[in-house]
RNA sequence: GCCCCGGUGGUGUAGUGGCCUAUCAUAUGGGACUGUCACUCCCAUGACCUGGGUUCAAAUCCCAGCCGGGGCGCCA
């Protein structure tokens, strides 16, 4: 096909440079003998002017009749001397027809009027060709992007660890169970038991952005029974230190994102505030009295309800953790405070009222742990795999994992996961 | 999984027993137009989620199912 111009190129390009632009016909706004045609391509858009006069009248009436959405190649010169409010036209000598769209499309791209996200989302190919979509997706790519880049500066190693798995994993949740030859099998719930069996292999810093599979019946807009979690563990380290990496990862990926997505952002009509850092810690104890002191009742022990959350995201509206939390309300491999065992070594990180992260130092005393396990109704039998890799030396180590979509909702301000997701798998969609 | 709400042309909607042969916008098909840029104008096509019930009469009321939305629980 050789080589070819993206539409965005043209107003920088001298006038009566010969270019090639190929995309999708959005629009052809026909005037008698001359028409406009507005193709798009992924870095934007650009006029064409067809004259009858220039391009003969069989040529004229084949590509001023093509169906919106059709793929195109055009061939032509730019023209700056438009009255175009694009500034700048391209005049064609030649347009290539590669692939007719069908009539009447399954929604508009550029239509006045509303789509609901469920139509969005069947026809999800011609959502996706809506500029503001494709901005949302340009700026979830540059977050994981800049996580990657922020956590290479820091020695940590990309690592994939298997997805299919023979037992339950941490608990609390319901997972797949899919059929694996003669046995049994499950769709892991997160990277969390292998990540750590990597840190009595001695990787000291891993890290891994991949899907995560929940089997919850939850029907929100913020839960997703596929996602990506961006995990990391790091050995001969406490809360406090991956804290610190944390928030810096955020600043980091907040910074890049309002750097590098400038267009995108103005597209979205946003504006990325870049927060002051430390984050502020804020202990369980004291935000458990705060809500109660609000008219919320709520005991020791209780997780926070989405209305105690409403209203300490009142409150605390940009980024803070919640530190210091009860050991019952945590997963057993979290390790207890050695002054007050009551509570565990866990956080996790807000955005108002929104969790987007949730990490700790890890229990990596064996018998500890196992007590733990068993505590929590677990039984270390079915955990062999994980449990020895803490019995022949098995450093101090701490973690945590963000949701991509949930920070990717934050920055783009989205109001539905769904919106963050390419083809989101939820209770009742698995298609597309 | 629980509570509440909804399903009308391709898309988004109005209509809550008869005025519906169903509104409006957008899209689609045809026509007019040489500088549009939310182009404009004329004509046309196109819909009451499925099944059962109530009634002289159902898009409208009742029941069941399917699908969806909001909230909750749970979490990333």
């Amino acid at each position: 096909m050789g080589r070819k111009n993206y539409t965005s190129e043209i107003y920088n390009l001298p006038d009566a440079s010969d270019v090639i632009l190929c995309g999708w016909v959005q629009e052809i706004r026909k005037l008698g003998n001359i028409a406009f045609l507005i193709l798009r391509d992924r870095e934007g858009v650009a006029q064409i002017t067809v004259m009858k006069n220039s391009i003969g009248n069989e040529k004229f009436r084949e590509i001023t009749g093509l169906n919106r959405e059709s793929v195109i190649c055009v061939k032509g010169k730019i023209n700056k001397n438009t009255q175009s409010k694009l500034g700048a036209e391209v005049i064609p000598d030649n347009v290539e027809i590669l692939s007719v769209a069908e009539t009447p499309l399954p929604m508009g791209v550029i239509d006045r009027v509303s789509v609901d996200l469920e139509t969005r989302l069947d026809v999800r190919f011609m959502d996706l060709r809506r500029p503001e979509i494709l901005s949302v997706f340009k700026i979830e790519s540059n977050i994981g992007k800049s996580i990657r880049r922020k956590l290479e500066d820091e020695g940590f190693i990309e690592i994939h660890t298997p997805k299919i798995i023979a037992t339950a994993t941490e608990g609390g949740t319901e997972l797949f169970r899919l059929k694996y030859f003669e046995k049994d099998a499950y769709l892991v719930q997160s990277p969390q038991l292998y990540k750590q069996i990597m840190m009595s292999a001695g990787f000291e810093r891993v890290y891994e952005i991949a899907p995560a599979f929940r089997a919850e019946e939850h029907n929100t807009s913020r839960h997703l029974n596929e996602f990506v979690s961006v995990d990391i563990e790091m050995s001969f380290a406490d809360e406090e230190d991956v804290m610190n990496l944390l928030e810096n990862v955020v600043f980091y990926s907040l910074k890049y994102v309002k750097e590098n997505n400038i267009n995108d952002l103005k597209t979205l009509n946003l504006d990325i505030e870049i927060p002051e850092l430390p984050f502020p810690r804020l202990k369980y104890d004291d935000l458990l009295n705060y809500v109660n002191s609000q008219g919320i009742n709520m005991k020791f022990g209780e997780d926070f309800s989405s209305e105690a959350l409403n209203v300490i995201g009142k409150k605390y509206t940009g980024f803070y953790f919640i530190t210091r939390w009860p050991m019952e309300t945590r997963a057993f491999y979290v390790m207890p405070y050695d002054d007050d065992p009551k509570y565990g070594k866990a956080f996790d990180l807000m955005f108002g009222e929104r969790e987007i992260t949730s990490g700790a130092q890890r229990n990596h005393i064996y018998s500890s742990l196992k007590e733990n396990m068993v505590k929590k109704g677990l039984n270390p039998e079915n955990f062999r795999f994980y449990l020895d890799a803490f019995r022949y030396g098995m450093p101090p180590h701490a973690g945590w994992a963000i949701g991509l979509e949930r920070l990717t909702m934050i920055l783009t301000d989205s109001k539905n996961i769904r919106e963050v997701t390419l083809f989101p798998r939820d209770r009742k969609r698995i298609e597309p």
